[in-house]
DNA sequence: TTCCAGGAGAGAG
DNA sequence: CTCTCTCATGGA
């Protein structure tokens, strides 16, 4: 499949800036599995040129890519300041993806206290073990366990997988869902504040992995993930002071308004691949 | 060896 | 409400 005229899209940005880990970069081509079915994708300026195991539907990589979503008008409305202008420009293009619930919510429950390395070690060996093996000219990958399966898998082969202390929390999730305890399409249907508390309500989801979750599978672009790396950006450059993530959020809410979770992924991906990203000359920026 | 990573839970104060 | 400690794991 060919999508044409792609307006204002990365794909390296998109897929390398810490909100999927599924992805694989081959020459010049991304692979990764979504929907259960490896997908190969590769960008020239404004065509994407995709290959799949499986007849993907257009509409389908639409949604899962945001590229209906008028970017455009985003970044105008959360760049309000010098710096932000300048997160913006360094990683243009950059959206915020809609991935299948199940797996943000279990890949984010691994993710704390964890590393993006590491994360996506636990999540390739739990499909390798549990998922069902794809292949596709030659590349192989494997689609994510379902609730049902790692439920009956148990804690300790959970544990085996090298999750360490999080075996007990994947696997009570797995459960609610699996019985029907947590209903995922419900979940799809509420409010942010309302899908939010739901997701909480599971062992090993607190505030910041409930928000990856409203912010990278359910379109919420009001939630904000408060992370270390957050937590120092927004101490460092726009609080000068230490602050609790119910400040962070407070504050950001209000600076970069009903958007901040776009502003906070440029935010994040560009001190992560800045190191000078808190140096003088950045923090000049806003003394102006 | 110690420190750190897209943190959360439990307990103390 | 806010600290503080602990929880596996592996790479720096």
């Amino acid at each position: 499949m060919i999508i044409e005229n792609v307006h204002m899209f990365n794909l390296k940005y998109t897929l390398e800036s810490g909100q999927s880990f599924r992805w694989n970069k081959v020459d010049d081509a991304y692979y990764g599995v979504v929907e259960g079915c490896i997908l190969k994708i590769q960008q020239r300026e404004g065509t994407l040129f995709i290959d799949s195991s499986r007849k993907a539907e257009h509409s389908e990589l639409v949604h899962y890519f945001d590229l209906s979503r008028d970017l455009s008008a985003i970044l105008t409305e959360v760049n309000v300041d010098a710096y932000m202008d300048r997160a913006i420009n360094r990683f243009w293009g950059m959206r915020l993806l809609n991935q299948e619930l199940w797996e943000t919510i279990a890949s984010f429950i691994l993710s704390q206290n964890n590393n993006m390395a590491r994360i996506r070690g636990l999540i390739r060996s739990l499909s390798e073990k549990f998922g069902q093996k794809l292949t596709f000219e030659g590349y192989v990958d494997y689609s994510f366990p379902t609730p049902e399966v790692l439920t009956d898998a148990g804690v300790d082969e959970i544990f085996a997988c090298g999750t360490g202390y999080r075996a007990s929390y994947l696997w009570h999730a797995a459960q609610n869902v699996a019985n029907g305890d947590l209903d995922l399409d419900a979940i799809k249907r509420m409010s942010y504040s309302e899908a939010k508390m739901e997701l909480m309500k599971l062992k090993g989801i607190g505030e910041k992995v409930a928000d990856c979750i409203c912010l990278f599978s359910l379109e919420h672009l009001e939630a904000l993930p408060v992370d270390v790396w957050i937590k120092r950006i927004f101490e460092q450059i726009y609080l000068r002071k230490r602050a609790t993530p119910r400040e962070i959020r407070e504050f950001a809410r209000d600076y970069f308004g009903e958007f901040v979770g776009y502003a906070q992924q440029y935010l994040f991906h560009y001190a992560q691949n800045e190191p000078s990203w808190a140096d003088a000359e950045h923090l000049a920026l806003l003394s102006k």
